[in-house]
DNA sequence: TCGTATGATTTTGC
DNA sequence: GCAAAATCATACGA
């Protein structure tokens, strides 16, 4: 027997008695005056007590019973009477709640991160973010990428079912306390905004479980970010041809290694990398330089020969008439090196 | 395993 | 705000 059976049988229970005695009020008055009251109590509760053996039809027969009962009208306005005077006094309370600033905090959250919404590609989007964040190159953390972008699905996905579980529990747990309203509202008097009430109260209630759901997945997508930034903070070598890219400008610009926006914008484009690591790399080159000149002498020269040969290489095609432009040579470079460290 | 190289971060000075 | 300098943390080769 399930409890909204019960909560009917219950009523119908007591509509029994009703039609036998406490239906007319001089057969209590008698009662009373014979000194049984305590001894009918006894009797009711009893039958309360009964009733959940009884059987359904037992159960429906006495419902039955109670809404055919010559009484059952008059109890049915005295109850509205009532009801009357008990809705005056909880007027007011059933003005709608604002919108709770922290769910919606939280709901955005959810949205940026991808977890809620539409579907941005597993949230690539802020896995990008992130990597952009920490600097990361966009060609080296393919792996760590799409492991994000793996963990941040399998939240959505858990997110979406726990969800779906809960309104699904939130409309059928509704839907059942309507049908009892209704059931009940033949035997007692319930206006449509009592119900309505009710719902919004259920809604309440399981709103706050959502927003407990809310709160876990944005910490859970909180942990798996921190740990992704983690992730792409262990130190990476550039690759060889983007180190060549970075010596060749600092070799060549000596007298003047400080790359202009554009150009980090172009070094950062050539090597894979980002402008703020191309501003990293020409810092420590620097300095490091500065230093260690003669360390660096061998590196240096090596590079302003390049720089001629390639220099050479490109006059030679332009203009094999012409008589050939004289090359960076490797006193040209030593130029430079005094004139930056000076 | 250790020393060095190197990218990133923090501190400092202008 | 930017660059220098110091420092940290990790990669890498012997």
């Amino acid at each position: 027997m399930d409890d909204q059976t019960r909560m009917m049988t219950g009523l119908t229970g007591l509509g029994g008695l009703a039609q036998a005695d406490v239906g007319d009020p001089d057969s209590v008055r008698k009662q009373q005056s014979l000194g049984q009251p305590q001894q009918d109590i006894g009797d009711i509760l009893q039958q309360i007590m009964a009733i959940t053996d009884e059987s359904l039809d037992e159960a429906q027969a006495r419902k039955h019973a109670l809404n055919c009962h010559r009484m059952k009208p008059a109890l049915f306005s005295v109850l509205c009477e009532i009801k009357e005077k008990t809705v005056l006094s909880i007027r007011g309370v059933q003005e709608e709640d604002p919108p709770d600033p922290q769910i919606m905090r939280l709901d955005n959250m959810l949205l940026a991160e991808g977890v809620s919404g539409p579907e941005k590609g597993g949230g690539s989007a802020a896995a990008a973010a992130a990597a952009a964040a920490a600097g990361g190159s966009p060609t080296d953390s393919s792996i760590e990428h799409s492991d994000y972008r793996a963990k941040l699905a399998q939240i959505r996905q858990i997110y979406h079912s726990e969800l779906e579980k809960y309104e699904q529990a939130c409309s059928e747990f509704t839907n059942h306390v309507m049908n009892l309203l209704r059931e009940q509202s033949r035997t007692r008097p319930i206006s449509p905004k009592e119900i309505e009430r009710m719902v919004a109260i259920i809604h309440r209630k399981f709103s706050s479980i959502q927003m407990q759901l809310k709160q876990s997945t944005c910490e859970a997508v909180m942990i798996l970010r921190s740990r992704f930034l983690d992730a792409r903070r262990k130190r990476r070598n550039f690759n060889k041809q983007a180190t060549e890219v970075l010596n060749e400008y600092f070799y060549s610009h000596l007298s003047n290694p400080y790359p202009s926006e554009e150009a980090k914008e172009e070094l950062a484009k050539k090597c894979g990398i980002t402008v703020s690591q191309v501003s990293n790399w020409f810092g420590n080159k620097r300095i490091r330089y500065k230093k260690n000149i003669g360390k660096f002498q061998e590196e240096a020269n090596l590079y302003a020969v390049k720089t001629a040969v390639d220099a050479a290489n490109v006059s030679a095609q332009a203009s094999q008439a012409n008589s050939p432009a004289t090359p960076n040579s490797g006193t040209t470079h030593l130029c430079y090196v005094e004139r930056f460290t000076s």
